[in-house]
DNA sequence: ACCTTTTGCGTTATCGTTAACGCAATTCTA
DNA sequence: TAGAATTGCGTTAACGATAACGCAAAAGGT
């Protein structure tokens, strides 16, 4: 590998003269700024990313915002084992990862969040938004770059990129799962597909549901649906929700659709109710760790997602990526949808274990 | 984050001593070995991996010994494509990785792949071999460290891990996802199951039929099930099999099991044919770039793949993570099961520009 | 013509870890 | 007990990139 002083050597220059250059810190002529740069290309010249990465040590830091990890059903817990696992591993070179977590049913509760972590004095930040229009004049004033995970809020300055999925088209994939497992026409079942909206669903759950109900009118159209808003806040009251909805209705629904992972609290009311909810196709989002029971039960039949722990993993790394090692990064990462299902079930969790890893000297 | 010289001050020793007492290299007494041990523990020192790598820099170099990568329909490109992805990114600190690539359907052609590797100076080989128990004294004997992708040979002693997938798993789910393609009994469908064997199957393949039959046989056990030998060197040899098949046949079958890639080769022969297999459900192994249209138009209803590329990057960092950091890793990594159809097609292909990333200075 | 900037470059200390080297003090050997 | 070997430790030069600093020479200003 070529490094500076060899580039340097070949130049008849100094390091320091190519390290100025190739940092347009001035000083430098332009006959020999073309000369660097045609052998920085010929000789193939790479930065050596340890060299860079420790002589900036220790002087980074990073926050991320994101809403309070008890709600969405364990969700925030996930992204927040993510920023763990990354701030872990940065361990070496970068402050620990302060995360300021908010209530995603205020947007007074996330902007100040946002206002606190920016305040914080990090270098970078990686927010989670639930942002209505209104908010985005706020993020417009920042002065330290940030980056989106899960939803993204785009056209500002300082974004740096977005990792998160594709709400609609995993409204879609929902859709195309549905439509297989309502496909055994055998029985009559002639119930609405139920679609569970939690209260105050943000634009990313809307989509959901949207791609969803595209899909299936036009490839199913004799499918009826039944939207139901439930409470998610606590599984007691989705419970509630759903007691309500039950005692009211004769005929069972053909399937159900639950667009984050409440699909769990769904699950553990279903479950154990025994024969009666037998049967009923469901679909949701998210792989909660200890709730795994009613994918391999068969209560759940599907669940999508986005691999949130992956996700933040991935947006602080990127944080790291183009702030201390100066990488561009390619912008807007659409995450992999993953089907998960009672056989595939273990590859996803199990897989976790390999990041136990831990130094050994020698 | 403390260093070594942290450590050294608080020990009232230097740096020199608590280095080798961390990497156990002598020269130190019991007493002072044990304050700072005690000390590394309370302190939570962790080796500053970029100061480590940076010190390294350049020395270590890797093999890789995998098919020839025009076998098994382009898998083995995307295989290789994983190695050269880490290969640049290690570029700072490792030589560039050499691959050794073999002639599958040949087990002497895979040995002398191996020995070639282990003789050619590498510090570390990925090996996907495909092995069969002959083999294995040859690898017993060698005294270099590696790792398997692919296919696992246990219990030998210089082995660090194995990264694969479950085969016997994955042919259950596949079962699974044919039983859900199948369950539409409206028209009157009666054929078998038809399962393409690639000529000289391995293992794996065999172990993917094998979870296929037994989840479907205990699930759906009306089916019935066909083999068809089929060759897979070429796209025409594999189309010349499934014209002799179908010529003889009068009965369409029920669903389509492809146990690797060759999928696509059945796809590009059922496609062009129009309306007389139509709505056969096909379900086939691995993501082949620039063949993603026979997903697109549904001729393939379900793709499952392990992620080949990934998991070759993942193979060689995973020597690197090991051999030049000195980090313990988990061994045996299974990977997931990524399930795609059409919906979910893009997120798949359309990550990869993730990986553009260049360096640029300042 | 003299003084001030600016330009163009080289030199150097630094980041934390590694491992070779050196040097006493102690222990062992003949 | 002299000489050799071993033990316990400190010192130091890398690894490559970065950026502060210094210093000439050239350019600009009066």
């Amino acid at each position: 590998m070529a490094t500076l002083k060899d580039i340097a050597d070949a130049a008849g220059v100094s390091i320091g003269t190519v390290d100025r250059i190739l940092h347009n810190r001035g000083r430098f002529s332009a006959a020999t700024a073309e000369k660097v740069r045609r052998l920085v290309d010929e000789m193939d010249y790479t930065p050596n990313i340890h060299a860079r990465g420790l002589k900036k040590t220790g002087r980074r830091s990073f926050a991320a915002v994101i809403p309070d990890i008890e709600q969405d059903a364990g969700y925030w817990r996930l992204v927040s084992a993510g920023i763990e696992r990354a701030s872990r591993e940065l361990a070496s070179f970068c402050e620990p990862v302060v995360t300021f977590s908010y209530d995603q049913f205020s947007t007074e509760s996330c902007l100040s969040a946002i206002a606190a972590a920016a305040g914080s004095g990090a270098d970078g930040l990686m927010i989670a938004p639930v942002m209505p229009p209104e908010g985005i004049e706020q993020l417009r004033k920042m002065d330290i770059p940030f980056m989106f995970i899960d939803t993204d809020v785009p056209g500002l300055e300082k974004r740096l990129a977005f990792i998160g999925q594709d709400s609609f088209q995993s409204g879609i994939l929902s859709g195309r799962l549905m439509k297989m497992l309502t496909a055994d026409s055998t029985e009559e079942k002639s119930g609405p597909i139920l679609i569970l909206e939690p209260e105050a669903a943000n634009s990313h759950l809307q989509s959901r549901a949207d791609g969803f109900v595209h899909f299936l009118s036009n490839n199913k159209p004799e499918l009826e649906f039944e939207y139901l808003q439930v409470q998610t806040d606590t599984e007691k009251d989705f419970h509630q929700s759903l007691e309500t909805f039950f005692s009211r209705k004769k005929r069972l629904p053909r399937g159900i659709f639950a667009l984050n992972s409440s699909v769990y609290f769904l699950a553990s009311y279903l479950d154990p109710a025994g024969q009666r909810f037998r049967d009923i196709p469901i679909i949701g989002y998210d792989l909660i760790e200890g709730r795994e029971y009613y994918i391999e039960n068969e209560t759940i039949n599907f669940i999508l997602t986005q691999q949130p722990e992956e996700q933040a993993y991935r947006g602080i790394m990127l944080l790291y990526d183009t702030l201390v090692l100066n990488r561009t990064v390619g912008r807007d990462i659409t995450v992999p949808l993953n089907i998960i299902t009672k056989e595939n079930l273990h590859t996803f969790t199990a897989g976790n274990k390999e990041n136990n890893q831990e130094f050994v000297y020698e």
